[in-house]
DNA sequence: CTATCCTTCAAACGTTCGTTTGATTCAGAG
DNA sequence: CTCTGAATCAAACGAACGTTTGAAGGATAG
């Protein structure tokens, strides 16, 4: 009889999932982590074989899923002729922002994705770049057509910074309280109106 | 014979910066940061007493001067009777991005800032709270003049979003080199320009 | 039933951590 | 010169770390 209706990885990366947002990757221990998830210390190296595959396994676990949504945002606005700047952000944002406020931990995937981007760890910019990176290179394609003018090296690091304060602001969107009486499809409407408006301004700024 | 000209403590500061930065609080060891200031290992309990009061004196060492400069730049503003949200920004922002532009480690503290905003630290927030908070807060106050309509509780969940975003991007303006032919004072103007713009729109939507 | 395989368990491994200790060095005051 | 007190040093402390081990458990197939 387990502690719980969830698998014992599926605990693991949940518990993980949390520590690694409020202490960080070196501030976390594998022995909180096991404590907290109720499972064996042994069990996250049977499981996953290394502290850093278990990183990179929570990373997963929820970027595969936003990933694909991105993909396939992107490929609906690629079909219309007709499509802004601002669809192309909102294809990018969008499903981030409904990762962010998932209730299923989304929030404390999100500060955990915005202290790895503070981090600038080699290895994990290494395995987030080749895993997803190909993405995140369709998105810059399709911005680089929307904004000739720029060169490749500005948008680039434009996009980075884009990324970052986009990253950064919705790991706290996520501990914000929605006022009372709005629903929260309208919630969520409204921020990724404030999020889309600041990465459209920054990206065409002269 | 010393191995550099400066005191044991600049150099323990100094070292503690730059490896904070890269590696985190808890990633960067006591016997990292003494090999790299080339000072004994028992130098920083005796200096600073622990490892947590290194932390603040890492802090210290910048933000006192970085408060003041802020202080001084609204006090300035303010004594002007038709300044205007932006003037206030650029108060705020101003001399964080000439700290953030210091050759002598400025690129490596802002990115421990940044590092430090995005982990939430409770003990952190009070500290930086603690010390530096009234001048916040006096911006606060300005802010909240040009800003009428906008409650309380909206101006300071605003205010932390906005902060944390020029944070997280000017720890990485330092690491852009600029563009050749450019002088370092057209760099800055052009990066204050851009971050005022985005941070008075955000402040001032909807 | 036995045999097999996956999982869990308590215990220990060697390493590294922050911190403390007690001796040593050395410049300046009397 | 001696004395004093701050500074530096090598060495060690106990605690916590990630990881490994070998035995025990427990479900399923033959």
């Amino acid at each position: 009889m387990s502690a719980s209706q969830f698998s014992t990885k599926q605990r693991i990366l949940g518990a993980a999932e949390a520590l690694f947002a409020q202490h960080g990757f070196a501030g976390a221990s594998l022995r909180q982590v096991t404590t907290a998830a109720n499972v064996n210390l042994a069990a996250v190296n049977y499981h996953f074989g290394s502290k850093d595959n278990l990183i990179e396994a929570v990373f997963r676990r929820r970027l595969d899923a936003l990933n694909a949504r991105r993909h396939a945002a992107l490929a609906k606005v690629e079909s219309k002729p007709d499509a802004t700047l601002e669809d192309a952000l909102d294809a990018f944002i969008r499903p981030a922002l409904e990762l962010a406020l998932d209730r299923r931990g989304g929030a404390a995937f999100m500060r955990m994705l915005a202290r790895a981007y503070a981090e600038h760890d080699e290895r994990l910019r290494r395995f987030l770049s080749d895993n997803y990176g190909h993405v995140l290179r369709e998105f810059a394609v399709v911005f680089h057509r929307k904004l000739p003018g720029l060169t490749k090296d500005e948008l680039y690091w434009r996009l980075d910074l884009v990324a970052g304060a986009l990253t950064y602001t919705m790991a706290d969107f996520g501990l914000i309280k929605r006022r009372a009486g709005t629903s929260e499809t309208a919630h969520r409407e409204y921020t990724i109106e404030h999020l889309l408006r600041f990465a459209a301004a920054g990206l065409r700024a002269p």
